[in-house]
DNA sequence: CTCGGCACGTA
DNA sequence: CGTACGTGCCGAGC
C-alpha cells in the first residue's frame, strides 16, 4: 500500500504580518498595543493546523538590511512606502507566538523570507514531502509545482485558496514557473521592478503564452508587433534583471531539518499567556489539543481526577453540618447545579460549596438535606459569593429557599470591572485564571472572588474616596439584585384581551394598506424586504434616489429618507404600513405569548450587559413598549394594575441635562435649572437668538433635539438632520450654543482628554468603563470613542442615581408599604410601582420625596409622579 | 438552522 | 456623520 506523504506547511511570515495588518481593522489591547497583524497571523496559522493537520511546519522572517537584490539593483523596492511602526512593532510579537508553538524559523541575512521558504520547500519536496506554503502574496505563486501548494487569501483573510499548478495556470494562463519572466516584462511596482515600459500585464500574459519564455521572445522577436517589439528591444537588459529581481532564491543558504519541525507539542502555558496578553480570547479556546486531543491515557487520567473530585459528595444532613461547621468564619463560594444542567427553572441537584481552594464539597439536595443546606444559604452570618444571584434567587424560590449573605456576585464584580465585556463564567475563568475546562465551580468562584476583590481594590485606589468602583459595587449593584429579582417575579399585568382587540384593529388597517401599496406598485411583493422594497421605489416607479443614502446592500429605505419623499402617497402608506406592522407583531401579538397564569408578564432584568451602567430589559423587552406615537397609548393602556390596585409613575425630569449641569458647572446652564426654567426654551432663545417669551414651539422642539443631540456629541451636520435645519444653521446654532454655555464645551473636552490620557472614563460615583478605542488610528473610530467618551458619564449617573432610587424606595416600601406597593418596573429614568388604592397617592408623595432626596445634585432633581389605573394614564 | 443586515421601538 | 439597548423580518449560507 502506498504510503501518504506527509505534509509540510511553510509559513512565510512577513507576508503574512502584512497581508493581516491591512486586511484588519485596527485591533488594540486595553493597553492600546496595536495586535491586529498579530491576530490575523494566529488566526491563519490556526487554520491551517486545523486544516491541513501538517506532520511538519517552520516558518520564514526577513531580517533586516539590504538584500542580495538591493546589490544586484540599488533601486529595489524603493518606491515602496516604508511600512509604519505599528507594523514593525507586531514582528516581535508574532515570533513569540512562532516560538511559543514550538514552530522553528529559519532566516538568513541579506535574504528575504519568501527566499527562505523557496530554499526550504524544494529541500521538503526532495524529501518527499507535501509542501503547502502559507503567505498573503502572490509572488510565491512562482514554486508550486507538483510537489507544491500555496495557501493564500483572495481578499481579507478568511478568503482563502490553495493553489496548485492547475489553479496558478487557470488564473494567469501560465504555468507557475513563468511568473519571474511575467514580472521581468510587466514589472511589479510595489517591488519597483521596472520591467518594459509600456508593457503591462495584457501585453506580458499574451508574449509568454505564445513564446513561454524571455529567451523564446526574444530569438522570436521579429515575429513580435512593431510597437511592442520596439519596447522589448528598448527595454531588454533592464527585463532579465527584473526577472532576477522578481524570482524566487530556492538556493538560499538555509537547511531544513525536519525533525526540529516536528508539529508536535506547543507550549501550551506560554502561548495561553501570550493570547491572553492580546486578548485573543477566542483564539485561546481554537488551541489545538486541550483534553479532547490528549492521549488516550491522559485523557483517562484527566476523567478520573474530575470524578474524584465530584465523588466528594455529601449526603447526609449530619456531614453536611459537620463540614458546614468546620469551616465557620470563612467566605463560601456557592454554586447551585440544577438537573439539566442549566439554570432558570429547574429544581437543583446539588450545591457546590468551596471555603478555600480545596476545602470543597457538593451538597447534595433532597429532602433530607434540604433544611440543613437552607439554613446554610439563609444564614446572614455566612458570607458568600456566587455566580449570578438573580438568577439562583429565581431557581432557589420554588424550593422556598431563600439566599443571605451574599457578599460579592461574580457576574457584578466582573462586569463593573470591564463594562460591556463578556461575564460569562467559563471566560472569567479563562480569562482570569487560565482554567480551560472548570472542574470545580466552586473553586473556580472562590478563586474569581479573590482575583476581583483584588482589582476592586486596585481601581478603587485610584479613585475618590467613597466614590470608587468598589462602593458602585457594594452600595448599588449589590443591594439591587434582590430588588430587580422581585420586580421580575411579581410582574406586570397585561389585559390580552385589549391587545387581542387592538391586534385584530391593526391587522384590518395593515391589510388596507397592503393593498393600497400593491395598487401603486403595480404589481404584490414583500413590504418588509428592504431590498424588494427598494427595487419597487427605485427602479420600477422610478422615484428620484438624489438625497437618499446608501446602504451596504442598497438603496436606503430607512424611515427617515423615505421621510424626503413625502410627496409620492406610495411612500405615506409605506410609512403607516411599517409603523403598524412593528406594533402589531413585536408588542400585540408578541407580548401575550408571554404572560404567566395570572396575565402577568415578567421581564428578565440584564444588570451586567449595558456598558454605561443602565440596566437592560429582555424576554419581554418592557423598556420600548410605545410611548409616543398614535397607538402608543392604546398599546400601553393594556398594562393595568390588579384589582383595587393603581399604578404609580415616577420620572426623574430632564435628569441627563441636569447631570450635564451639574458636572460640567456651567453658570448659565446651573442657573437656568435653579430658576426652574423650561430648559429648552431657553436653549431655544440663545441659539435662535430671540427672547425666551418670543420663542415658538417650533424653536423649543429644536432645541431640544438640539440639547440631547449634543449630550450624544452630535456635529453640525447630526444635528442638522435631526433637527431639520441646514448644516450651515447647525454650525451656527453649536457656536451661539457654546458661547452662553462655554461650560458644557470644556467638559466635553476634558472628557475627551480624560478617555485619551487614561483610555477610561467614569461617573461622579466611581462607575467607569474603558474606551480604548479612543486610541485608535481610525478618525471615524476616534470620532465614535470621543462621543461615548462623552456620554457614558452623563447617561452612567442618570443609571448610577435611578439605582439609588430603587433602593431608596425599596427602604421606603419594606419600611412603611411592605404589604401595600410593589416596585414593577424600571425604564431607565421611571419607575413603576402597583400600589394598593387606599395607599396610591400617599406612596406617590413619598416615592417622589425619596427619589429626589437620593442625590444632590448642585441643581434641583425634580420627580414627577403620576397614578393611574393603567400605564396609558400614567 | 444560524447569522448579518436592516429597520424600528424606548430612554 | 447621535449615546445606550432588544426584537422581528429577510435572505444568504449551512
Amino acid at each position: 500500500m502506498e504510503r501518504k506523504k506527509k505534509t509540510i506547511v511553510l509559513l512565510d511570515g512577513n507576508a503574512l504580518i502584512h497581508r493581516a495588518y491591512h486586511a484588519l481593522p485596527p485591533l488594540t489591547t486595553k493597553k492600546g498595543e496595536l495586535v491586529n497583524a498579530v491576530y490575523g497571523f494566529t488566526t491563519t496559522l490556526l487554520s491551517v493546523l486545523e486544516k491541513f493537520k501538517p506532520e511538519y511546519i517552520a516558518a520564514s522572517f526577513d531580517l533586516a538590511g539590504p538584500t542580495f537584490r538591493h546589490e544586484q539593483y540599488e533601486d529595489y523596492k524603493a518606491t515602496r512606502v516604508k511600512a509604519p511602526d505599528d507594523l514593525y512593532a507586531q514582528i516581535p510579537r508574532v515570533k513569540e507566538i512562532v516560538q511559543a508553538f514550538n514552530i522553528p524559523i529559519y532566516e538568513k541575512e541579506g535574504f528575504e523570507a519568501d527566499d527562505c521558504v523557496g530554499a526550504l520547500a524544494r529541500q521538503a519536496s526532495k524529501e518527499g514531502a507535501e509542501v503547502i506554503i502559507v503567505t498573503g502574496d502572490n509572488d510565491v505563486l512562482q514554486l508550486v509545482d507538483d510537489s507544491v501548494k500555496v495557501f493564500t487569501m483572495r481578499k481579507g483573510i478568511k478568503d482563502t485558496v490553495l493553489y496548485d499548478e492547475a489553479l496558478v495556470e487557470e488564473k494567469y494562463g501560465f504555468k507557475p514557473e513563468q511568473i519571474p519572466d511575467y514580472k521581468g516584462l510587466a514589472g511589479d511596482s510595489s517591488d519597483n521592478i521596472p520591467g518594459v515600459r509600456g508593457i503591462g500585464p495584457k501585453t506580458a500574459s499574451d508574449l509568454l503564452k505564445k513564446y513561454v519564455t524571455l529567451e523564446g521572445i526574444y530569438s522570436h522577436i521579429d515575429e513580435i508587433k512593431s510597437n511592442v517589439q520596439a519596447k522589448l528591444i528598448q527595454d531588454k537588459e533592464q527585463v532579465f534583471l527584473s526577472r532576477e529581481l522578481g524570482r524566487i532564491d530556492t538556493a538560499a543558504p538555509v537547511t531544513l531539518r525536519l525533525p526540529d519541525a516536528l508539529a508536535h507539542d506547543f507550549d501550551r502555558a506560554k502561548l495561553t499567556a501570550l493570547l491572553q496578553e492580546m486578548e485573543f480570547w477566542s483564539l485561546v479556546k481554537r488551541l489545538p489539543g486541550g483534553e479532547g486531543a490528549l492521549p488516550a491515557t491522559k485523557k483517562k487520567e484527566a476523567k478520573k481526577k474530575a470524578q474524584q473530585k465530584r465523588a466528594k459528595t455529601l449526603a447526609e444532613p449530619e456531614a453536611i453540618r459537620t463540614f458546614l461547621s468546620a469551616n465557620e468564619g470563612k467566605l463560601a463560594a456557592v454554586f447551585v447545579t440544577a438537573e439539566t444542567g442549566s439554570l432558570f427553572g429547574h429544581r437543583p441537584s446539588g450545591i457546590d460549596v468551596a471555603f478555600s481552594e480545596r476545602g470543597s464539597t457538593t451538597l447534595e439536595w433532597n429532602e433530607k438535606t434540604k433544611p440543613a443546606i437552607k439554613a446554610f444559604l439563609e444564614d446572614e452570618k455566612i458570607a458568600k459569593t456566587v455566580y449570578d444571584e438573580k438568577t439562583l434567587l429565581h431557581m432557589l424560590a420554588p424550593e422556598e429557599t431563600g439566599l443571605a449573605g451574599i457578599s460579592s456576585d461574580i457576574m457584578i464584580a466582573a462586569y463593573l470591572l470591564n463594562s460591556g465585556g463578556n461575564v460569562e463564567l467559563p471566560y472569567l475563568a479563562l480569562s482570569e485564571l487560565g482554567e480551560e475546562e472548570i472542574a470545580f465551580p466552586a473553586v473556580t468562584l472562590f478563586r474569581l472572588h479573590e482575583q476581583f476583590e483584588k482589582k476592586l481594590r486596585d481601581v478603587s485606589k485610584t479613585q475618590k474616596k467613597g466614590r470608587t468602583l468598589e462602593d458602585v459595587f457594594r452600595n448599588i449593584e449589590m443591594p439591587l439584585i434582590p430588588i430587580l429579582y422581585g420586580m421580575e417575579k411579581e410582574g406586570i399585568y397585561l389585559n390580552t384581551e385589549k391587545f387581542r382587540a387592538l391586534s385584530e384593529e391593526l391587522g384590518k388597517e395593515l391589510e388596507t394598506l397592503e393593498k393600497d401599496i400593491y395598487k401603486f406598485a403595480g404589481k404584490e411583493f414583500n413590504i418588509n424586504s428592504p431590498k424588494q422594497l427598494s427595487e419597487i421605489l427605485f427602479t420600477d416607479l422610478k422615484i428620484p434616489t438624489t438625497n437618499i443614502k446608501r446602504t451596504k446592500t442598497g438603496i436606503s429605505t430607512a424611515s427617515s429618507e423615505l421621510a424626503k419623499l413625502q410627496e409620492y402617497p406610495i411612500i405615506q402608506k409605506i410609512e403607516s404600513y411599517r409603523e403598524l406592522f412593528k406594533l402589531k407583531t413585536t408588542y400585540l401579538d408578541a407580548l401575550p405569548l408571554l404572560v404567566d397564569k395570572d396575565s402577568r408578564l415578567h421581564t428578565t432584568f440584564q444588570q451586567a450587559v449595558a456598558a454605561t451602567g443602565r440596566l437592560s430589559s429582555t424576554e419581554p423587552n418592557l423598556q420600548n413598549i410605545p410611548a409616543r406615537n398614535s397607538w402608543s397609548e392604546r398599546i400601553r393602556s393594556a398594562f393595568e394594575a390588579g384589582k383595587g390596585k393603581v399604578l404609580v409613575g415616577a420620572d426623574y425630569s430632564q435628569i441627563e441635562l441636569r447631570i450635564m449641569a451639574h458636572m460640567c458647572g456651567d453658570k448659565a446652564l446651573v442657573e437656568a435649572f435653579h430658576k426652574g426654567e423650561d430648559v429648552h426654551r431657553t436653549t431655544a432663545a440663545v441659539v435662535f437668538k430671540v427672547k425666551p417669551e418670543e420663542v415658538t414651539p417650533d424653536m423649543r422642539r429644536k432645541a431640544k433635539v438640539f440639547n440631547f443631540g449634543l449630550m450624544y456629541g452630535m456635529g453640525s451636520y447630526g444635528l442638522s438632520q435631526a433637527a431639520e435645519i441646514t448644516p450651515q444653521e447647525a454650525a451656527e446654532f453649536i457656536n451661539a450654543y457654546f458661547k452662553k454655555f462655554s461650560g458644557v464645551k470644556k467638559f466635553m473636552e476634558r472628557l475627551k482628554e480624560e478617555a485619551r490620557e487614561k483610555l477610561f472614563v467614569e461617573t461622579e460615583l466611581g462607575r467607569r468603563r474603558y474606551i480604548p478605542e479612543i486610541q485608535s488610528g481610525n478618525f471615524q473610530v476616534v470620532r465614535s470613542a470621543e462621543r461615548m467618551a462623552i456620554n457614558m458619564p452623563i447617561q452612567g449617573m442618570e443609571a448610577d442615581i435611578v439605582k439609588l432610587g430603587m433602593i431608596a424606595v425599596d427602604a421606603l416600601i419594606k419600611e412603611r408599604f411592605s404589604e401595600s406597593v410593589r416596585m414593577v418596573l424600571q425604564v431607565h429614568d421611571e419607575l413603576i410601582f402597583e400600589a394598593e388604592e387606599a395607599v396610591g397617592e400617599e406612596f406617590a408623595k413619598e416615592v417622589k420625596r425619596v427619589m429626589e432626596e437620593v442625590y444632590t445634585l448642585s441643581v434641583p432633581l425634580i420627580a414627577e409622579v403620576y397614578t393611574g389605573k393603567d400605564w396609558g394614564e400614567i
